[in-house]
DNA sequence: TGCGTTAGTAAGGAAGGTCTACTAACAAAC
DNA sequence: GTTTGTTAGTAGACCTTCCTTACTAACGCA
């Protein structure tokens, strides 16, 4: 490809992309994507980080491999393996088995028994539960403590002494502290608002950093379980929706390789979307339960786990599934927009199954694929996440892999 | 912040978060984000890009200024325009004329007027609208061929012959094509499918930029025009999208800083989404009407430009009020779970403002407000693009501006 | 006239990655 | 048993990129 006249540049290469923060466009239109300086010992970094990732997902490596998968040259691989084997992160693992032709390689692999990580889930409006992880996400020690309707410092404090025992029951160094918290929590890890703790504008992750003296990464915990589903639950497809059902209902969203955090970092907010209108009612129908958020017909008053269970109390199996059904219609209406506009792969619902995974999935899944045009719904799968109670921790987990060692 | 034991290392920095294709992570759980190697010269690109942004972007000015907004030093930015200079891209522009203390200035400033960009929309049926373009987003000349019919290879060499009118009627050197085509349009610019022109998996951007000798970048017509309207159409927030009404409705999503594509690259397909329920119906209704794509009840079948022409023909103004904002309503019903999972901040709507601006917009807004959460509802902004039919060609400038100088 | 301030450049150094060339260690063919 | 070809890993020279430090140029102000 050569370009005319004078010597016009190529597109900005590899690292175009990078960067959050920073220059603000005024004159002439605005930029995309703000971008920071980009110095050679970031790319560094990031290369020392591919290295690392590469070592995460594929076990025991030889240097050459390294080299082949990442596209460096072995010299450059040698050395970010010898860093990384002083730093301890990664260590020697003999010869590898098979006999092939020329020299023996030599294994190098990621120490993950080395390290661990503090997981701490805080969705759960009556306890916090948090563990001690492995690198490759196995539960080793669970921890969980009441709150006994503790809010605002009390929590705060409660939830620090959680994760300092945490941190002290880990047999092995703790790498970082991730933790899901309801509410609306923004980049940096302050937590912008969460009514039911009453926390607002607490800088979470910053506070547990410096008392802990660990890396503390939080985010809101719908992301944090999608997350999780995404990197653990073997979700397939790129763009990727988790319903979260418990006391409310919230959304994690992965697309284009990226969780989504929106404008206000708000992303996600299903739960309040209504789906009951007043003209749909039917004489002798039930009156549209109000919603905690003051308005009536949210999605919450008939999907959230208190309501399904309110619904199908005592009801015969056939009369239950008919409920069922009926929600997971409303949940396909609410669904069907989200997917077109998004042009999703999966949708994962993160609940009880035995509510969830059955008439309810079944209709919610016909009700998508009716009301989206065909390249869209059919290729849409709709299942129940894999992870169950623990995709939250897993979640957090990745939140510290990929914050403090760029794996993902 | 120090970290216990063995030297941790710390997040990845700036350039953590780059590059598109690669690696595939296969043993445990999945890859985040494909990584892609850094080198030197690519950190030199970016920084080089980052240079040339803010010139873009505020006007001239002095190496001084452009060290303090990039955070370079004024020695690392001197050799950058030096470079950009040879280039020809940034010219010296004099000095400073405020009086201030110290040495002055000397301005630098990109040069805008040394270069033209060709921009091409195919969004319309029946005609190829394209002009030539100055680096601020000016038309400068315009031209458009009728399509007559013409499809497949026939419509190509259409396309072709107008890229190459246009590049020959530039008066200053082209920087590059932008082409804004209907249908799914992948990252690499291959029409993956266009049924309108029966194109499917055609390589636009590359035969052109081999044909034409000059880089050429393809997208989505939706998806450029909401770049369009994003760059230059003075949107605020930072989630944005931007609902196209023409012959049929579609959209381009911004959020995160970001363009959305989706799995499948087919993200922002609004228009079959189901509107009108069966069950809505009440006697006397209309038939619904039957969509292109097969089904019914789609929101193209009512928000079309031809759909909502017909609706609202021969009827007194406030009977076709009435039926705007019924149409409205219905186009809130779609938005309010997008807007809610997004996060929006903005929603803009492209077309006939006789038809959109009215009646139909206010009852949009209101539904949207009545069927979101307050905080999500609140901040929306729903109002017309300001770009018209412009957008498009914009649209594609920035795409090439993106695309050949790192310029967003 | 002298002093402090600001703009821009020159020279040297540190860090990163590549290329080329080398050694080590094996399988298979002769 | 020796030779040949292949693969793994390392050493050294080189290029690039940016930084730091030190300098000159040009101004306002006292």
């Amino acid at each position: 490809m050569t370009t005319s006249t004078p010597q016009l540049p190529f597109a900005p290469g590899p690292a175009g992309q990078a960067g959050h923060t920073g220059t603000a466009g005024r004159g002439l239109g605005r930029v995309l994507r703000p971008m920071v300086k980009v110095l050679p010992e970031h790319a560094r970094a990031h290369n020392r980080a591919l290295v690392l990732q590469q070592l995460f997902h594929s076990g025991p490596t030889s240097r050459a491999d390294l080299a082949r998968a990442t596209e460096l040259t072995r010299v450059t691989v040698s050395d970010l393996v010898a860093e990384l084997i002083v730093e301890g992160l990664v260590a020697e693992r003999g010869v590898r088995a098979e006999a092939r032709v020329g020299k023996p390689a030599k294994l190098v692999g990621m120490c993950t028994e080395d390290f661990q990580i503090v997981a701490i889930d805080l969705a759960d409006d009556a306890s916090f539960r948090g563990a001690v992880m492995s690198l490759v996400g196995e539960v080793l020690v669970r921890r969980s403590v009441a709150v006994e309707g503790r809010t605002g410092a009390d929590a705060l404090e409660l939830l620090a002494q959680l994760a300092a025992e945490l941190v002290a029951a880990a047999t092995r160094p703790v790498i970082g502290v991730g933790i899901g918290s309801p509410g609306v929590v923004d980049r940096e890890g302050v937590v912008v608002e969460a009514p039911n703790r009453d926390w607002y504008g607490v800088p979470l992750a910053h506070d547990l950093t410096t008392r802990l003296g660990t890396p503390v990464h939080v985010a809101n915990d719908a992301n944090t379980r999608a997350l999780g589903e995404y990197t653990y639950g073997g979700a397939s497809g790129e763009g990727l929706l988790v319903l979260i059902v418990g006391q409310g209902v919230g959304a994690g969203i992965v697309v284009d390789g990226m969780l989504l955090k929106g404008h206000r970092d708000a992303a996600g907010e299903l739960g309040h979307v209504t789906v009951v209108d007043a003209r749909d009612e039917r004489p002798g129908d039930p009156e549209p339960v109000v919603c905690a958020c003051g308005r009536s017909g949210c999605l919450e008053t008939v999907l959230s786990v208190p309501a399904l269970r309110r619904a199908v109390e005592g009801l015969a199996p056939e009369d239950s599934d008919v409920v069922l059904a009926s929600v997971g219609r409303k949940l396909g209406i609410v669904l069907a927009p989200v997917v077109s506009a998004l042009n999703l792969a999966e949708v994962l619902l993160s609940g009880p199954s035995e509510l969830l995974d059955g008439p309810l999935r079944e209709a919610a899944l016909a009700t998508v694929r009716e009301r989206t045009m065909p390249v869209v719904g059919d290729q849409l799968s709709l299942r129940m996440a894999t992870l169950g109670e623990d995709a939250a921790l897993s979640g957090a987990a990745v939140l510290v892999l990929s914050g403090q060692l760029g794996v993902t």
